[in-house]
DNA sequence: GATGAAATTTTTATGCC
DNA sequence: GGCATAAAAATTTCATC
């Protein structure tokens, strides 16, 4: 799973495209004492072998129309695949994540809504789901921290 | 909250963003038909709005050490601020995401660790700060989707 | 095996229409 | 918003440790 350690230099390579994906190359080797084609070719590397998986943007969800989020907790029918539930629920614009789980219930999904009305609708399909049998629906009041950016492991 | 509403143009260039941001005003000129410089004022416009709030890099969990995951349950003595749970757990470099919730659990945090033993760890740490009556935590088994980047809403 | 300096190509950033 | 241009960055080449 680790087919090479990171060095010091990968790692902090990535914490400053964590911050600002955008940074040249130039901007970052002068963070990491390194020069520009030397980062770049660290960053293809670090593409390569999957470490990098891409680059992405930002976003404010409220200007985007994203006003509401829950959790909505499936229980399932008998045995359901993890294909299966993925399947369903990938189809969703709404879902930002969804996770099989220990414990009595099988399926945590995370849902963006414009409002409750749209949040009460996209419930209401996926109780519909021929797999679900029960859902439970937790409301998110205050998005207190959102990291959503995998770092470097702090060391053991 | 919608200071002026997005039009379709500035939507597929968040599209095309949220998929590559790094690709070159010119690559989502292309895709969304228009010069680099269009797209380019168009994006400066929206850093300015808010509506992005920055690039970043997606990055392969397993690849930088985290082969564990967990929701944390927390429930609180008396009444605490969003304030003060924010502020303990803003601190753990294992925490991607915290919100408080409707229900009886008042706080979720989402954890990442490296394996079992450091999970049970941070549990520890979370279950013995000041404010913490009781925690319960659900295992991750399978990350079914994960789509933490907020984009356009369906229209209603 | 990885780095830095220099040369070349591409992109970004601006002014103008 | 497009076009043209100057400035900056990315990318390649090449020599070095």
């Amino acid at each position: 799973m680790d087919p090479e350690r990171l060095d010091p230099l990968d790692q902090a390579i990535l914490r400053v495209l964590a911050d600002d994906a955008r940074a040249t190359f130039a901007q970052v080797g002068e963070a990491v004492s390194l020069s520009a084609p030397a980062v770049k070719r660290r960053v293809d590397r670090l593409r390569e072998r999957g470490v990098i998986r891409g680059f992405t943007v930002r976003l404010d969800p409220a200007a985007l129309g994203w006003h509401t989020e829950a959790f909505v907790e499936i229980f399932c029918q008998g045995s359901t695949s993890p294909a299966t539930m993925r399947a369903a629920v990938e189809r969703y614009a709404e879902v930002v994540s969804a996770s099989t789980v220990t414990g009595d219930v099988d399926l945590v999904v995370q849902v963006r809504a414009r409002d409750m009305r749209h949040l009460e609708e996209v419930v209401e399909r996926l109780a519909a789901e021929p797999f679900v049998a029960r859902t439970r629906s937790t409301i998110v009041l205050s998005a207190l921290v959102r990291r959503p950016e995998a770092l470097p492991a702090p060391d053991a």
